[in-house]
DNA sequence: GCCCGATGTTTGTTATAACAAATTACATAC
DNA sequence: GTATGTAATTTGTTATAACAAACATCGGGC
């Protein structure tokens, strides 16, 4: 998704092209955006600091479009305001890790559920990304493959054709996102058959409650590698 | 509200109470704590805009907290933006309903069932809200009882000690607030025992299985007075 | 009555400046 | 060396202004 919208049309498309929809960012939003996928590619480390003028004139705007980004981002929590009001790329507790396993067992099983109801082509885009992140592991490209098991998850999600319920699993995930690169910190776990593919194949099945179970599975078992970057539980 | 601010520990804080933290809040936060509110009560009706310079007019502040404070309950879907920009009170699609119920029932049923943990004395809080409920029920004050029940539904959520899942559902009752002064339009629901009742005395027992089941009949069984204002799914 | 165009106003967006509090730098005293 | 006090800088916050686009108002013409 780099460089989704260019500000310059392109040329070549079917439709005639005065009829595309037209997409009038704001520079705030842009901002937002571009913050967002650098926290869910692991891009920013826990505990750096976000200070306001340096980033708005490291992205060319002036300060107010470039706080709306950053607040809009902290509202979500995926950054957070230290004591002094700075914005700062927050560092997962113990407890804030678990509890959001747990509730993407809740949410992410019941998309996987859901999506039962989902065209063969879309299963077959899932699996596409599963092989890919197979032959990740094989290459021992993990950065990828970090990468792709997140897209496994949220289009996976996507499918159970909830989008409420999409846009918090999405937020749970950025919330990860900075420690995201540890996933495989433990090594490739070998379960077979892989979690992944008992989701692909109870969904061929139409089998909702296998697809949940598979999902709550993966999430419980994975992910081992991300407790050796995350705070011991506040105090308290 | 006694439900404003995130309830500090009262009992075995360590240090003198006149140290408590001070509350620097900015502008833009109270305004937006204040709209929440408004939202959550029902004071404002789908499809009402909020005009920039009139709300900071109201507000006493200036544009920009004000934009801030818009923006972010844009951001957290409680509020919208129309095609010109504007702020508005979205209307709740028939679909949205259907599933922030969904999620609610996985979000607050695993709260629920974590809640037994709680001590006598939240569970006896959690029953004054209850019989708090019941009394409007039958003075017919069905306008504190929505309230109320939100605060019951809140509170129990808030005993399940899941810090994340509760700001979740809490979003989404604030999604609900614009219509959720309809709750009763249906009348008052005459279930013997009520689901309030069941929750309050599985979690007495113990009994997590009986608290999460109860919690999800509640969710399932009730708010049928909504549907009557919410739009027909669009286009699909 | 309706339609159409000019024109003021209001809208959201962005940039900039003013302000206080916090932080840093640095010189001075011990 | 350490400690301290002061000036300079940087920080977050808020207000204000400039700008274009959308909207509303109010004409005249039919």
């Amino acid at each position: 998704m780099s460089s989704a919208s260019a500000s310059e049309p392109e040329t070549g498309e079917i439709l005639p092209d005065w009829v595309r929809p037209i997409v009038k960012e704001s520079l705030s939003e842009r901002a937002y955006r571009e913050l967002r996928v650098a926290l869910m590619r692991g891009q920013l480390r826990p505990d750096t600091r976000l200070r306001l003028r340096p980033m708005s004139a490291r992205f060319g705007i002036s300060a107010t479009p470039m706080r709306e980004a950053l607040l809009r981002l902290v509202s979500e929590k995926a950054l957070a305001l230290d004591a002094r009001g700075s914005v700062v790329v927050p560092r997962l507790a113990l407890d804030q890790l678990l509890e959001i396993r747990a509730i993407r067992t809740d949410l992410e099983g019941r998309a996987a559920a859901a999506a039962i109801a989902s065209t063969a082509a879309e299963i077959d885009a899932l699996e596409a990304i599963h092989a890919q992140i197979s032959q990740c592991h094989a290459s021992r490209d993990f950065a990828r493959a970090v990468n792709l098991n997140t897209e496994f998850h949220l289009s996976l999600c996507r499918l159970g054709g909830m989008p409420i319920l999409y846009e918090i699993v999405k937020l749970l995930w950025v919330r990860c996102g900075p420690i995201l690169s540890h996933l495989y910190d433990d090594g490739v776990p070998d379960w077979e058959p892989h979690p992944h593919r008992r989701i692909i194949d109870a969904l061929r099945h139409g089998d909702s409650d296998a697809a949940r179970d598979a999902v709550r599975e993966d999430i419980e078992r994975g992910g081992s590698g991300l407790f050796a970057h995350v705070r011991a539980s506040p105090a308290g």
